[in-house]
DNA sequence: TTTAAAGTGTGAATTTTTTCACACATAACC
DNA sequence: GGTTATGTGTGAAAAAATTCACACTTTAAA
């Protein structure tokens, strides 16, 4: 993703946090909207280098990433933790916590602590997937 | 930094993966390595906006980001985790394991774990920090 | 079946970014 | 001091990205 322009990758981001979308919520929610025209013709310079595909509801067109979030989520995960954490899922959670320890909800650190127990789990006895 | 061009990021993300580093070896590491005229114009510029400074080191300029990566690391893994995981931090440690099981070590979860044990035990104590 | 309303597509101008050749500066070595 | 090595700084060309006015298409309504 480091090879597209400055508004491809703000479009981009947009589409992977808020999945399906039109050409007009786009630019509500870029950053210095440009015109509605200007949108669109990035619209098509995305889907012409296969970015982006869109599909008709009613007569509007809704556009989506072509390569899932599913898919890219891992990958991006693992590029900011090597540009700011060496690496390190755990240099992350602790500065997340660090950062917003009355915000954090129990339920999200019991979330947290269940994956671990099960990660562990998983390493003493791999035939579990 | 959503309002950088693609070389300016570019640039950016290797100070941040990086530290220290001088032109020559920005060059190296960026993707389609553009000329060393390039590379050092691209400098100026950044240095210009104030992103970026030099101290000197022998002969050679060396480059470090403005803002310390200490300061911004948290707000980049935020952004990301709005973008791809709901703003779930467990979300992110569960697409993290899913995808690395095997290789995951076990100080890393224990790591972890701490981590989790401390929260806990400040949230039903919040004078601790 | 005409008209209006609500969209999409694109050429061309403008602005920004990217590039590097070359001028300039400084330190190291005879 | 003179010469070479090894740097940095910048103007201007070239390429890429950004912008939008306007032509076109489709649907809905009268």
């Amino acid at each position: 993703m480091t090879h597209l322009s400055k508004r491809e990758r703000q479009i981009m981001e947009i589409l992977y946090k808020e999945g399906r979308i039109s050409a007009l919520e786009i630019m509500e929610k870029l950053p210095d909207p440009p015109g509605y025209a200007t949108v669109r013709k990035l619209l098509g310079i995305l889907e012409e280098k296969g970015q982006v595909f869109h599909t008709k509801s009613g007569r509007q067109f809704i556009y989506e990433p072509k390569t899932p979030k599913e898919k890219i989520k891992g990958k991006s995960l693992k590029h900011l933790l090597a540009t700011f954490f060496q690496g390190s899922i755990s240099e992350a959670v602790a500065t997340f916590l660090d950062e917003s320890d009355q915000k954090i909800s129990l339920d999200e650190l019991e979330e947290l602590e269940n994956l671990i127990q099960k990660a562990k789990r998983n390493r003493n006895n791999p035939s579990n997937q």
